[in-house]
DNA sequence: ATATATGCAAAGCTTTTGCTGAAGA
DNA sequence: TCTTCAGCAAAAGCTTTGCATATAT
């Protein structure tokens, strides 16, 4: 379900935040590149927390205070996007074509759906005064850790 | 777009709380009655704070803790749900029948989307051992007080 | 009467901010 | 060189917890 990135677009995207940064005005620091470079290699639509135990280690002087200045930089450059999440913790998804989630309500994990028939699903034309820009279908439900089998709480 | 509820239903969900709670062995506390009444009856998907500030005119002894602590109770009991949203606050939703969101990127309000063609979307049938259980969908875009003019950030 | 719940205060997490030294362009 | 940034530490939200008293049934 998490198909792993080539390394092509790795790259592309990497020189992308080069791009942005510059025309932004904005300085493409080391911190900036480990950053975005982990989180457009993630599957799995990381927490700060979880973020910043994968970039720590490769880059030990990080700090959390950095990393959540470079989260909401990189979501004004448009590199990134909030998740909707339940819960406490954010969730960020650097893959900005149109997919849709599977939220498990018992543990909080989202993952990825491809379904092509949900790419399909557009918002009414008269929303009243909201211009919408994106949608995103998410199917609340268990993941196969949590249920239906291990509903405990 | 927030039709109000007739009473009969208010009072109809009134009464479903002080079944469940009889059901599950817990007291049916003017607390939680209050609690519960401000959220049949909202129709913005309250945070915590908003809801408190809701109630407690009505009811000068709450407290925050029993409003969380009511919450985690009101979800548990499967008469309120907690909606994937995103910043810092937690939001709920009391209304169960399927409906969707429109979500503004900019100050973060929820507002109800009732979208018959939407209601007709269905996941796929192979979810990889995930159980679905509610579909729902995201417009996020800009509200009508945020946009798309009034995009300053 | 007895189990359950409230309210308070304190603690726990997550996230933000101010500031100084460091570093990118 | 000049602006922007990282890291630190402290603060600021939001949410949870422990406990004594109060309340529902």
């Amino acid at each position: 379900m998490g198909r792993a990135l080539e390394r092509h677009e790795v790259e592309r995207r990497l020189r992308e935040l080069g791009d942005r940064c510059r025309q932004a005005g904005m300085n493409l620091t080391p911190q900036r590149l480990a950053i975005y470079r982990a989180l457009v290699m993630a599957t799995d639509h990381p927490s700060p927390e979880a973020l910043y135990g994968r970039v720590k280690p490769r880059m030990p002087s990080l700090s959390l205070a950095t990393l959540y200045k470079t989260l909401e930089a990189l979501v004004e450059l448009g590199l990134l996007r909030e998740l909707p999440a339940t819960g406490q913790r954010r969730r960020y998804d650097a893959k900005l074509d149109r997919h849709h989630h599977l939220v498990c309500t018992h543990c909080g994990s989202v993952a990825d759906l491809e379904a092509p028939a949900l790419d399909r699903v557009k918002p009414p034309e008269d929303l009243g005064g909201f211009t919408p820009q994106h949608v995103s279908i998410h199917v609340l439900g268990l993941c196969r850790d949590c249920g239906p089998a291990g509903r405990s709480h």
